[in-house]
RNA sequence: GCCGCGGUGGUGGAACUGGUAUACACGCAGGACUUAAAAUCCUGUGGGGGCAACCCCAUGAGAGUUCGAUUCUCUCCCGCGGCACCA
């Protein structure tokens, strides 16, 4: 109550303009007004028919909740509306345009809490928005205000969603999501805070669920280039690329190693003659194998001479064999099988035509329809399953058409159900297929088996598979010395029936994917892991046995979920190794040289000898110091080096050398260091390259035992005893340096690059080298991202549906396009059910529809997508936002895109960022807009903090209404505030007392009326033109806070000496009206501007009065100022000199000495060298 | 840990391309007006020394390059933002 009446009495006063001698403007008696006017006279609509050029700024379209404007936004909107109304006085055609992204959580938990309908809510917080807006006065074209949330809205984001399903860009997938346990609700990633849910506050586990998704990693190669030809913020540009978080590196394949009649497969069929056939080739091409016939395994023989029943009989085998067995099943005759679900071949033409009649089609296209169907049933299937033999009922030859083939069949194969299939594979196998006439198993003759060697591969894939690994380091593969896969690889179920511990493996897989994410990345910072015992790997590269181990610090989701280890050079693998006693072996020695500028630098005309060498750490206990060598030629400090010579170990080197350069003789050999290292350098001495190798060692002195050093040692050199403390600082030869690193971190692991070594034919080779060849020879080359397919699902109600129907027969199937938009329907319980879908899968009359194909009952998806959908498109909306054919009208976009300037908020520049430029490169490649890039230039603003520097939120209590300051200053003086307050980027705390600051201002301008004149004097005219020309530089360049702060020159130059004339003063207010639109245009008004200062035009710079006839030159003496003096612009060089001479002070500072030289930059300084003063 | 950005008065910040460090604003101090306060106006305001002219020091710390460094290079410290076992 205090509060308010106080704040009352300032207003009180404010308005009382009696009471102050300046005059005082009244915001509120103007503003409105011209905002009336502005509106009226549709001066901000965007002109579209018109010579000028077009500029198009995109301020980020608001989220209308119901806390209303922050002042957040105040500071985007009015920063950006500078630059709109500038550029219209410019003579800009603008497109400043504004709308709301209404779609979103905190609206349907606001239904929830309240029962308010999140329709109505919305549209209250859009009103309540729109008011606060145009109470700023911000120059937004309102005829193209859209809504997300409005059907004719999204009837265009469900659309462009067909396009992308219809491209086979949109997909569904089961992943696992976010899930709150308590709430029972899947949850996006961004209402996860902390591992656990935004709501309750639960810790979030994962669950299975079947989502759809956009295949945005499709373009992430060209959402990478593409960032060359645009203008972000630079640290934009960084965020987007780790985002994408492109690595070069190489595909390795490592295969599993057999041995003979481990594996056990079931052959199912019991015709005795397949039988025999079978057996035979299997014990000739993949002994490993052994087969056991259905009666052997105790099931039933199901009989399947019958072909024409063919459907029939592989449901019977199916219900016979599948999930009674936990053999792996080899082959069946008949059917179609996947995972032992029998497939009805019928179907499965019907389902891969889509609908469409096989008459239209032709026999090519009939063909890929169902390879294409093939490939979606198989990659739907969840992760883990084995692999897919299908025994195809249709074939396809090789021009195309469909054949006859119920006696035929197909494999067809998968590694990895959700990852990328070499669909080539079967094809071509068919086509052999058709060549010979005949198909393998029927066929004993060895050669065919061969010839057919496509299918034998595929079989040893599926029985005894590789494991791909990504790496970026191929180089370092010779010292790869196991595997590790991602406890969700598939492989592990495939080896089931190899893993002799899989109980333990079992156990182990299911704690570490029952982890949340908090606990995989904060808690369990010790790895951990188990073998897979009773499998191993061949490393390609030296065909050596290698342990897997499966373990949560390798990633199902980056690479191929596996890693070849190389713990010499990859610290995590090391850390691994280490705790699990798995061999180490360095692979990569680092490689030592000197600059060019060292004298040790190698010279080129010299010839390099190898030397083998011993370097040696020796530690005493009681000294508690280490003893090193002082050299006396070189500027050298170091351990104890020494050569290694013919037939001796390095061990006994360093021995030799420690007795031969200090003395001691009793020492204990304790470990290691570091590895081999490589060292490349000039000896003076000895007058040619060097090139030493070897092994760093640290050894324990276990007495002072010692005879005397011979005078040849001791003249290179003095022993001294440096205490451990000093050794970092004391050593200065990179090789120590190097051997004390690995000392001090009790590791050696080097993850640099350098040479090749332990890696037979490739010794030598820099690592970079290497990295090319090895890549080649034991795999190929091959780019991963860190960017993931989109999760486009959302389980909510207040969102876009997604337009698809699910058919029974014919799986999903896009609403047709004349049928957009699937409306939300209008409900009353927004709670998620508890099986986890969205709250629209309770609506019965809603989900019930009939299928656009067959038109027999089907089940809409209930699923609605996230408020990434809207945003990612809404900028083409606004060229033509009221179109009902299109989303908008390609000549539309043609004159408006790209988007010149777009700002908004931090927050946005990975995610929706990536998100909008990738459905406009899609959008583009379907011809439907004229770039590849919808942003020419990105800005973001910084973050208003409180004003005691927290962030500003109801719970702090620290937060600043901007209704309130309109009222109390004046939008006027808010919007020049934001802009005043510092760096447009850089996050900021508020301070009204700075708010003040410019309400000062502004009432310097109102005042300044009286010195409106006859005319304007020299010195006032000036400095006008040289505003004018700061404010213009400092508006293209988003510096709003050094443009305001010009204005503030001028104004209080004029204010304590000026005159001016009114049309100066006029001008004045052109240049003012884009910071304070309504004083501006009061004042226009008032002295006698034409029509509304909002279009008057901007001023041009008279370069006149840029340029200065008389120049101050700043004098320095030693580079510090000592004296200024007044010179014509176009004075020489000497006569400059002349004056500065010839000047009392200078004279004194010199202090009687001549300049010893005289450094001279053109009409700004003159710099006088002495050498002591 | 990695990547990016930054560190300038009591405060927000300014300084073009290496060339007068601290513009503009806030705050503070003193003064004018006023019975008084507010508002407004004037003056001062990085630190130290000096009666003064003027001098010295200062852009996170330390080094380097340069006639001259807030600006470029290296090392370190601190803060912010992003990513986080990314093979």
């Amino acid at each position: 109550m205090l509060l308010k009446t106080s704040r009352r009495l300032i207003n009180c006063v404010v308005i009382m303009p009696q009471s102050s001698r300046r005059t005082r403007y009244q915001p509120e008696k103007i503003e409105r007004k011209w905002q009336k006017t502005w509106q009226e006279q549709a001066v901000f609509e965007a002109p579209e028919n018109t010579e000028q050029t077009k500029r198009y700024l995109l301020v980020e379209f608001p989220y209308p909740s119901g806390d209303g404007l922050h002042v957040g936004h105040v500071r985007s909107y009015s920063a950006i509306d500078a630059l709109a109304r500038y550029s219209r006085l410019k003579g800009f055609a603008v497109l400043y345009p504004i709308g709301w992204d209404a779609f979103g959580l905190p609206t349907e938990n606001y239904a929830i809490k309240t029962g308010v309908h999140p329709r109505q809510a919305t549209d209250t917080n859009i009103a309540t928005f729109r008011k606060q807006m145009k109470s700023l006065g911000l120059s937004f074209d309102w005829s193209r205000e859209i809504d997300t949330t409005d059907p004719n809205y999204y009837k265009w984001t469900q659309w462009i969603f067909l396009q992308l399903y219809k491209k086979g860009l949109a997909y569904q997938a089961t992943i696992p999501i976010n899930w709150c346990p308590k709430d029972k609700i899947g949850l996006a990633n961004e209402e996860v805070i902390g591992g656990k849910c935004e709501r309750c506050g639960t810790p979030v586990t994962r669950r299975l669920q079947k989502q759809w998704m956009l295949k945005i990693t499709a373009y992430a190669d060209r959402l990478l280039k593409d960032l060359d030809t645009v203008d972000y913020l630079k640290k934009i540009k960084t965020q987007q690329v780790n985002w994408i978080g492109r690595s070069e590196g190489a595909e390795i394949q490592f295969k599993i190693q057999n041995s003979k009649g481990r594996i056990k497969v079931l052959l199912a069929t019991s015709n005795p003659s397949k039988v025999e056939r079978v057996k035979k080739l299997l014990a000739k091409y993949l002994p490993e194998v052994s087969v056991v016939t259905p009666a052997e395994a105790g099931l039933p023989t199901v009989d399947v001479t019958e072909e024409s029943n063919l459907v029939e009989n592989a449901r019977r085998k199916a219900k016979a064999y599948f999930g009674k067995t936990d053999l792996p099943i080899l082959g069946t005759d008949t059917g179609l099988f996947i995972d032992g679900e029998m497939i009805d071949p019928a179907q499965v033409k019907r389902n891969a035509l889509r609908g469409r009649s096989e008459k239209d089609l032709a026999p090519k296209e009939i063909g890929q329809a169902i390879l294409d169907f093939y490939k979606t049933i198989v990659e739907r299937q969840p992760a883990g399953v084995a692999g897919y033999w299908i025994d195809a009922l249709v074939l396809i030859t090789p021009d195309g058409r469909e054949t006859q083939s119920q006696s035929r069949r197909d494999i067809i194969l998968t590694r990895k159900p959700h990852e990328k299939i070499d669909w080539h594979f079967p094809l071509r196998s068919l086509y052999r297929v058709k060549a010979t006439g005949r198909y393998p198993y029927d066929q004993t003759a060895a050669e065919e088996f061969i010839e057919l060697k496509p299918y034998s591969d595929a079989l040893c894939q599926l029985l005894s598979p590789a494991i791909p690994v990504f790496t970026t380091r191929p180089d370092t593969i010779f010292g790869a010395t196991y595997l590790v896969v991602a406890p969700e690889h598939e492989i592990i179920q495939n080896l089931k029936f190899k893993i002799q511990n899989f109980g333990e493996v079992e156990k182990y897989i299911e704690k570490a994917t029952k982890k949340s994410d908090l606990d995989r990345t904060d808690l369990a910072k010790e790895k951990t892991g188990v073998e897979l015992k009773g499998v191993k790997a061949i490393n390609p590269a030296n065909n050596e046995e290698i342990p897997i181990w499966v373990a949560d610090y390798v990633l199902l989701s980056y690479g191929t979920g596996a890693i070849m280890a190389v713990p010499a050079h990859d610290e995590r693998d090391y850390e691994f190794a280490k705790k699990y006693g798995l061999p180490i072996r360095q692979v990569v020695a680092p490689y030592f040289t000197k600059n060019a500028e060292d004298k040790d630098a190698l010279r080129p005309n010299k010839k390099t000898v190898k030397r083998k060498t011993a370097y040696a750490l020796v530690y005493s206990k009681k000294k508690n110091a280490f003893l090193c060598l002082d050299w006396e030629k070189y500027d050298w400090r170091s351990g104890i080096i020494g050569g290694v010579d013919e037939g001796e170990s390095y061990e006994e080197a360093a021995r030799r050398e420690i007795r031969e350069e200090t003395g001691y003789l009793n020492l204990k050999f304790v470990k290691n260091l570091g590895g081999e290292q490589h060292n490349h350098f000039f000896t003076t001495h000895k007058d040619e390259n060097r090139y030493a190798y070897g092994q760093g060692m640290l050894f324990e002195l276990v007495d002072e035992t010692r005879e005397p050093v011979s005078d040849e040692h001791t003249k290179h050199h003095t022993a001294v005893w440096i205490e451990k403390a000093k050794m970092g600082e004391w050593l200065n030869l990179a090789s120590f340096k190097y051997i004390w690193e690995a000392y001090v971190s009790d590791s050696n692991c080097y993850t640099g690059e350098g040479v090749v070594c332990n890696s037979g034919p490739y010794n030598g080779l820099s690592s970079n080298e290497a990295i090319g060849k090895m890549a080649k020879a034991f795999g190929a080359p091959a780019v991963q991202y860190k960017l993931r397919d989109w999760v486009f699902s959302r389980q909510h109600y207040w969102g876009e549906p997604i337009p698809i129907i699910h058919c029974p027969e014919h799986g999903p199937v896009p609403v047709p396009e004349d049928q957009l938009p699937v409306e939300l329907p209008y409900v009353k319980k927004y709670q998620p059910t508890d099986t986890g879908e969205s709250p629209l899968a309770g609506i019965k009359k809603w989900v019930n529809t009939k299928c656009p194909i067959c038109q027999k009952p089907a089940k809409r998806e209930t699923d609605t997508m996230p408020n990434w959908a809207g945003s990612s498109w809404y900028y083409l909306r606004f060229c033509d936002p009221h179109n009902p054919t299109v989303f908008a009208d390609r000549k539309k976009l043609d004159h408006w895109l790209p988007v010149d300037i777009y700002n908004g908020g931090m927050e946005h520049t990975t995610l929706h960022l990536l998100y909008s430029r990738f459905w406009h490169k899609f959008l583009y490649d379907q011809g439907l807009v004229p770039h590849p890039e919808p942003y020419r230039r990105r800005h973001s603003h910084g973050i208003v903090l409180a004003e005691d520097g927290r962030k500003m939120s109801k719970s702090f209590g620290n937060v600043i209404n901007p209704d309130d300051l309109v009222k109390q200053y004046g939008a006027d003086s808010l919007r020049i505030y934001e802009m005043f307050m510092g760096p447009f980027e850089d996050t900021i705390p508020w301070s009204t007392q700075g708010l003040i600051g410019v309400r000062r201002f502004l009432d310097k301008v109102w005042d300044s009326q009286k010195k409106i004149g006859k005319q304007t004097d020299a010195a006032t005219e000036k400095l006008l033109h040289q505003t004018f020309q700061k404010v213009s530089h400092d508006l293209e360049t988003f510096k709003f806070n050094t443009a305001v702060s010009a204005l503030m020159i001028f104004i209080n130059h004029l204010g304590q000496a000026g005159e001016i004339s009114s049309s100066d003063f006029t001008a004045f207010l052109r240049i003012l009206s884009p910071f304070a639109p309504h004083l501006a245009e009061e004042l226009w008004a008032q002295h006698g501007g034409k029509g509304l200062a909002a279009v008057a035009g901007w001023p041009t710079t008279d370069e006149r009065f840029l340029h200065d006839a008389e120049i101050e030159i700043i004098i320095q003496v030693n580079g510090k100022m000592r004296d200024r003096v007044t010179v014509s612009a176009e004075a020489s060089e000497d006569e400059v000199t002349k004056q500065t001479l010839s000047r009392e002070k200078i004279r004194k500072s010199l202090s009687g000495q001549q300049p010893k030289k005289i450094i001279y930059v053109k009409g700004k300084i003159i710099n006088l060298v002495v050498p002591n003063v």
